[in-house]
DNA sequence: CTTGAATATTTCAAGCTTGAAATAAAAGCG
DNA sequence: CGCTTTTATTTCAAGCTTGAAATATTCAAG
């Protein structure tokens, strides 16, 4: 076997042995986060996601926006807005000229809640992610990027 | 405001950059595993992974085994390997001297098919990673690592 | 041996997730 | 205007996931 074919080879198992490295601190990140918003707050880190994008847009998203923001899909996020709706966190709001779309939104208490959320959810990554300093932040963040650049194909045309 | 706060502070909000950036770039990466193994083999990356554990432990897993080893419920292993057990891809058997564990194992076509899985499975992550090198590979692999040392606690004592 | 604690697994309800089908409304067009 | 196509959303079935409860078995004392 060649030298250039052994090299692209061993190039394929370290890809393959940093997306398993990868995986494993993101899930178990993610893992954690689902834990504490549960024990700390009762609720779910899908709940949590929906609430951090309407939060991000206080004129609100309509379900079409907020299923390709967050990126699942359409009938997803109409589950996970039905049950924000229910306990009051989020409403629904009718699109003046277009009678098939609805705007979601945060409502007044919605965004208080966020408000608790997000604070205790950046503590948390903030000590999940405690043992890296700037420079090794920046670096990551550098490459993460870059492998984006392949990833998403072409997202920023 | 003290400059060694504001640092923290800024440090702090670089972090959760890091991690949305860190999680959409895996959560990307398994979104397109998971379109690939549906529209390539018709299947999950759940039952994947559990090929993959089982794949690696010839000799079979204890369900208990294979829930910490995947890091799932043991509720959870229990529906997939009833799946794989329908699909002829995996089987129970006993465990001599104690009637309540079972030890599962992927059957001669369960290897097979699990066989097939992995060299694709291997070619994606190539393609999804592609745009790192071998340097960059390593750096983040080191950083990742260095990342989990905390996440972890201590996994390895 | 018998009783009670510990261990291995399954069952279960609730929620998340998807892709596909169903509904409804708007837009384009002849 | 009617008719088709596109767009926005919901509904639905199937599978994944969890934590807690239920079962079954083993182990440890007495």
């Amino acid at each position: 076997m060649g030298r250039a074919k052994e090299k692209a080879e061993s190039l394929s198992k370290d890809r393959l042995r940093l997306w398993l490295r990868l995986l494993k601190l993101t899930s178990g990140i993610e893992a954690d986060l689902r834990r504490n918003l549960r024990e700390a707050h009762d609720t779910t880190l899908p709940r949590f996601d929906v609430m951090a994008a309407l939060a991000r847009h206080p004129e609100g998203l309509r379900m079409s926006e907020l299923s390709s923001y967050l990126r699942v899909s359409n009938g997803n996020v109409t589950g996970i807005v039905d049950r924000l709706t229910e306990e009051g966190l989020a409403l629904r709001m009718a699109v003046p000229g277009d009678r098939r779309a609805q705007t979601a939104r945060l409502t007044a208490r919605g965004r208080e809640v966020f408000d608790r959320l997000a604070a205790d959810h950046e503590g948390w990554i903030d000590a999940a992610l405690g043992a890296l300093g700037a420079a090794e932040i920046a670096t990551m963040a550098r490459l993460a990027k870059r492998a984006q650049s392949r990833e998403d194909g072409n997202e920023h045309p």
